[in-house]
DNA sequence: CACCTTTTTAGAATCATTATAAAGTAGATC
DNA sequence: GATCTACTTTATAATGATTCTAAAAAGGTG
């Protein structure tokens, strides 16, 4: 009962959508990328039943709080996560629309040299936008 | 009537609503960088009148597909936009939610090394989180 | 001016996301 | 195990950015 313990660590209540939701994000070999509407067909598809989409909004964004999923900015359309919530950054594909992992190892340490007074940095990501 | 030659050159009719939409976009001497809403407000305060939503949108995306303007990924909430065309990267500030511009210069290189069969890259672009 | 095409516009439609509020459930307590 | 309470789920409505529609207006050309 791993993603009870997971969920009750982190204050959540084990509940059954919650574990479907974890089960299918989180019990693959691979880290994906996924958007809402994704992960309610996926939802569909391997469980069987449906979760109700607030249902899912609340649990994805849950999840992005305690840092098990990662939010990828990349376009004002709709959102896009991230099961991989190491520091990495993103190819996006604009023809297929579809993100694929950039490895911190395959770009090279950035360095930012510019200071903005009073802030410090929590992230730096790289996107890549690629065309045929 | 610079504007005039530079919507003729693009095959844009030079009309009133757009080359208002001109004046506030590209007769400043520091670029900068807006929302739809943001442009929306500063149309009806600059000029006094007010310029239908769907024009903003229509002459925006024009100006887009023209590479007058470049669109900047931030979130899914609304799409923000930059007069500032050349290659460059970005400063989000969280709490202000004010884009800041990075200088390639202050960057540094960025070498990609993994590379997609049959796709080539279109563009590069850094997002720095800034939190306090 | 007359004609044709592009553009503007108000308003409706769409779609992702968020809010609401009622019903259901988990976990604690007895 | 029944009871209680806070948390969760759910259907549904609301919101808000964006896009669509179709009719009116304006630009450009001869
Ligand atoms: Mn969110
Ligand atoms: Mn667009
Ligand atoms: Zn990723
Ligand atoms: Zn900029």
């Amino acid at each position: 009962m791993k993603y009870i313990d997971k969920l009750r660590n982190s204050g959540l209540r084990p509940t059954k959508q919650r574990l479907q939701i974890c089960k299918i994000l989180f019990d693959v070999e691979k880290t994906f990328h996924f958007t809402i509407n994704e992960l309610d067909q996926k939802i569909k598809k391997q469980i069987g039943n449906k979760i109700s989409l607030a249902t899912i909004y609340n649990t994805v964004h849950a999840f992005e709080k305690k840092g098990y999923l990662k939010q990828i900015p990349i376009n004002s359309n709709q959102a896009y996560f991230d099961t991989n919530v190491t520091d990495h950054h993103h190819f996006y594909d604009l023809k297929d629309e579809k993100l694929i992992d950039l490895e911190n190892s395959d770009v090279g340490p950035i360095n930012i040299l510019k200071k903005i007074n009073g802030k410090k940095i929590k992230s730096v990501e790289v996107l890549v936008k690629l065309e045929d």
